[in-house]
DNA sequence: GAAGTTGCTTTTTTT
DNA sequence: AAGCAACTTC
């Protein structure tokens, strides 16, 4: 009943609907909301937080709110300050990483590490574990690098240092040794990886009481979005920062999660978490979210429909008020060529006669391979497309090696960033010096930087000059500007020069100007100036000072828990900011373009009209988890993820054939197409043009003349070539059309209706029906072992029997 | 020390 | 198919 919620006259809640507004207006006790796609989670949350500081329950310092993504960190505090007049900065809204990183620095001596530790990223893990086997001499045979690191981080996403491993065979226990000494140089060399800076943040809040009180009175409101997606680790973290109920905490977790949206478990995300936060904090409160407003309902529906062929389930079922709507359409193509064609043409019919805008529209699918055929096709139409995925901004080789240069000059024990551009540009130190240097570093037990100065010869020349240029590089920028540190850094160290010589080097040349761009808008953005400035996200933390009783719990912005502890160079704070964020992998934002993206990156995001490409067996399901039970309803929740994307206009794709590894593969449909409702689906089945029919038949699409990068141009980021036959530089009005690629005369096939014909994957079938002619020349086949199938001839492999 | 050649692998992804 | 790593050759 809504009169029973206390400050119910707060305008705030006025646009809320009733679920939604006693989630807002929750008493301050452990909750638990589950909030189902399109159901209005982000803005229950914001406006829950702007509730509670608004009828001052809390003020800004006494909320954290944690996310897993830069991007849903950012889009809180957004909403959050255009709801109320607050310094959002005061408050701890963060990543997993962001925060614990924050508790890191702060208390950096407690959690034994110093206070310019640089973060390892994935890439850098990698390196400094192959690095680790190479000096141990391990078999990387028997011990893949990637294997190891995979290893480590499953560890310690389990909270498991070496010491806590069961180790029950001599492969585990050898994996532990290495962990163990992978734990050492890293120690060693000041770094930490993610899942350090998450295991530390937990020990550090477990080993210390008081850091541990002082949290848990300051934190009277934690919020956690996406809680379906915490880890074992991420869960006891919370455990530890809040306090379970008879440990005499007071604060209290609001927790959002849709156990059907649930698709990282891949990467160690525990739906479980669910159950057991109500079990453990004793959750009073459990609140449904199951109006949507973002879909009709037939789209709804088969959503619903599908995701109830799930077993494992809290049950939620979602509702909207808008009308039926258009059915769900369903195409079936001869190949994934055929597919992207009918594709691009229904892209064109959609903008121009439908009046649907092209941002508004997304391509989805199963994995990132599948995208090329796509793009290849968009490309070649000339229309604007954009994909996301891949490489990001800061994991470019060029921006890594900008960044190598300037955490060494930070930290010079960083030996995983002096591998990287101790000889690049090259500068006459090759593997042989390389290696010396390595030994008489790890003689002397200390960093390949400090082992310089031991070395002899011509290569210790070289080295000797390496070291020194950094050395004098670290004092020149003293005062600098980031700004002007990065350019002098880029010029000193050859870097831009290096690129500028080669010949496709304009892009990273590019790319390295875009560096120094973020830079100048990190230091705008973050307030950070020519001197040392506090945490990247201001407000105050508990520093080292030993008095650090009689603590107020709230707004200690002024008191002894001042920034002191906390300060961090402009380039430190950049650097921290370059690896916890991994930057936009876009092009440019707000260009018109369609949008191509897997069905995990499109999770969290809504679009007018969604496609569903590929949706066959083996591939959606994936064939590497249709075979086991959990897989396969991940693999549910995920089209659940998909299909609930669409506001308007949902299409569901499949085709007979498909390349993939080089190879063309037939395949049948998803068995997800048998799990949704019929009437409210229709079955499509597009024109077979000409040019829709190329399937294996190596027609155009592949050699063509190269060059050029997607469309719209967007050299820096878009920096790998397609195929296309025209120029690189399309424009809409001028481009024309390829040339259809001739068709060969099909060959007389001689199947009719009532043969027996033989499919290699299918077997041998009954034919029913025959239609079309040449390159459109299909058949209807009953095959007994897998039902009745259209092939189109001029790519499936019949042969009478 | 650098450039060319062969062979191998191939889900999903954030921090 | 294609990207990447490791190997061989100049």
């Amino acid at each position: 009943m809504l009169s029973d919620i206390p400050h119910t006259s707060s305008p705030l809640l006025a646009q809320l609907n009733e679920e939604q507004h006693r989630a807002v207006a929750l008493p301050p006790e452990h909750a638990l909301i589950l909030a189902g796609a399109g159901s209005g989670k982000t803005r229950v949350l914001t406006t829950r937080i702007a509730w509670l500081l608004q009828t001052s329950q809390v003020s800004p310092g006494g909320i954290l709110a944690v996310t897993f993504t830069n991007k849903a960190a950012k889009e809180m505090k957004l909403r959050l300050q255009a709801m109320l007049p607050v310094n959002v900065n005061a408050m701890w809204i963060g990543t997993f990483h962001g925060l614990c990183n924050r508790f890191l620095r702060a208390h950096h001596q407690l959690a034994g590490l110093p206070q310019t530790f640089q973060i390892l990223d994935t890439q850098d893990q990698l390196s400094a574990v192959k690095r680790l086997c190479k000096q141990f001499n391990v078999d990387e045979d028997r011990f893949p690098p990637k294997q190891l690191q995979y290893f480590i981080s499953g560890c310690k996403e389990d909270g498991q240092r070496p010491g806590d491993v069961t180790v029950r065979d001599d492969e585990t226990r050898r994996k532990v040794e290495l962990y163990q000494l992978y734990e050492e140089q890293c120690q060693r060399e000041g770094v930490v990886d993610f899942g350090e800076l998450m295991l530390r943040s937990y020990e550090l809040l477990r080993d210390n009481a008081h850091v541990r009180e002082h949290y848990r009175r300051r934190f009277r409101h934690v919020l956690v979005d996406e809680f379906q997606d915490t880890n074992k680790l991420q869960y006891a973290w919370l455990k530890l920062l809040v306090g379970l109920p008879g440990e005499g905490s007071e604060g209290a977790i609001l927790a959002v999660g849709d156990d059907d949206q649930s698709i990282y478990a891949f990467r160690g995300a525990r739906v479980g978490n669910m159950a057991d936060f109500v079990r453990e904090f004793q959750v009073q409160h459990q609140i449904k979210l199951e109006q949507n407003y973002r879909s009709f309902s037939n789209i709804l529906d088969s959503a619903n429909h599908l995701i109830s062929h799930n077993k494992t389930r809290l049950g939620k079922t979602l509702r909207t008020d808008q009308g039926a709507g258009e059915p769900v359409r369903v195409v079936e193509s001869a190949s994934d060529f055929a597919e992207a064609q009918w594709l691009v043409d229904e892209l064109r019919q959609l903008v121009k006669q439908d009046g649907f805008e092209r941002k508004e529209v997304a391509l989805l699918y199963r994995s990132n391979a599948q995208s090329r055929v796509l793009e290849t096709a968009l490309f070649n139409a000339g229309f604007p497309y954009r994909v996301y995925g891949g490489l990001r901004f800061f994991e470019r080789a060029e921006i890594k090696h900008a960044l190598a240069y300037l955490r060494l000059m930070e930290n010079p024990n960083d030996d995983t960033s002096f591998l990287r551009v101790v000889n690049f540009p090259p500068r006459g130190i090759g593997a042989r010096s390389i290696e010396q240097l390595q030994d008489a570093a790890r003689a002397a037990g200390c960093s390949l930087h400090d082992a310089v100065s031991a070395t002899t010869g011509k290569a210790g020349a070289n080295l000797a000059a390496f070291v020194a240029m950094i050395d004098v590089l670290r004092e020149q920028t003293e005062g600098l500007t980031l700004r002007e540190i990065i350019d002098l850094v880029l010029d000193k160290t050859g870097l831009v020069n290096h690129y500028r010589a080669e010949k496709e080097g304009a892009d990273r040349v590019e790319n390295l100007e875009e560096l120094v761009n973020a830079a100048e808008s990190f230091v705008t953005q973050e307030g950070f100036g020519r001197s040392a400035v506090a945490m990247t996200q201001g407000g105050s933390v508990l520093t080292q000072s030993p008095a650090s009783q009689g603590l107020s719990s709230d707004a200690p912005a002024t008191d002894e828990f001042s920034e002191d502890g906390v300060t961090m160079s402009p380039l430190a704070a950049f650097l921290t900011h370059a690896s916890l964020e991994a930057g936009d992998n876009q092009a440019q934002a707000g260009e018109d373009a369609v949008q191509l993206m897997t069905v995990h990156a499109s999770k969290g995001l809504e679009f007018d009209a969604v496609f569903i490409t590929g949706l066959e067996e083996g591939l959606f399901p994936h064939e590497n988890s249709m075979n086991d039970f959990d897989g396969l309803e991940e693999e549910r929740r995920l089209m659940y993820v998909a299909i609930t994307r669409a506001r308007k206009r949902l299409y569901l794709s499949h085709s007979q054939t498909r390349m993939l590894h080089g190879q063309t593969r037939y395949n049948l449909k998803s068995r997800f197409f048998d799990e949704l409702p019929e009437d409210c689906l229709k079955w499509i089945t597009p024109k077979q043009a000409g040019f829709a029919n190329l399937g294996g038949n190596g027609g155009g699409y592949s050699g063509g003349l190269g060059g050029g990068g997607g469309w719209p141009q967007t050299p820096a980021q878009n920096r790998h070539a397609r195929p296309a036959w025209g120029q690189s530089s399309l424009s809409t009005e001028t481009y024309k059309s390829p040339p259809v690629p001739v068709q060969k005369a099909a060959p007389e096939h001689g199947i009719t209706a009532g043969k027996q014909v033989f499919h290699t994957k299918f077997g041998e079938g009954k034919v029913l029906a025959v239609e079309g002619t040449g390159a459109d020349a299909r058949a209807q086949v009953n095959f007994p072992r897998h039902g009745v199938k259209w092939l189109a001839l001029s790519v499936a492999k019949l042969t009478l029997v």
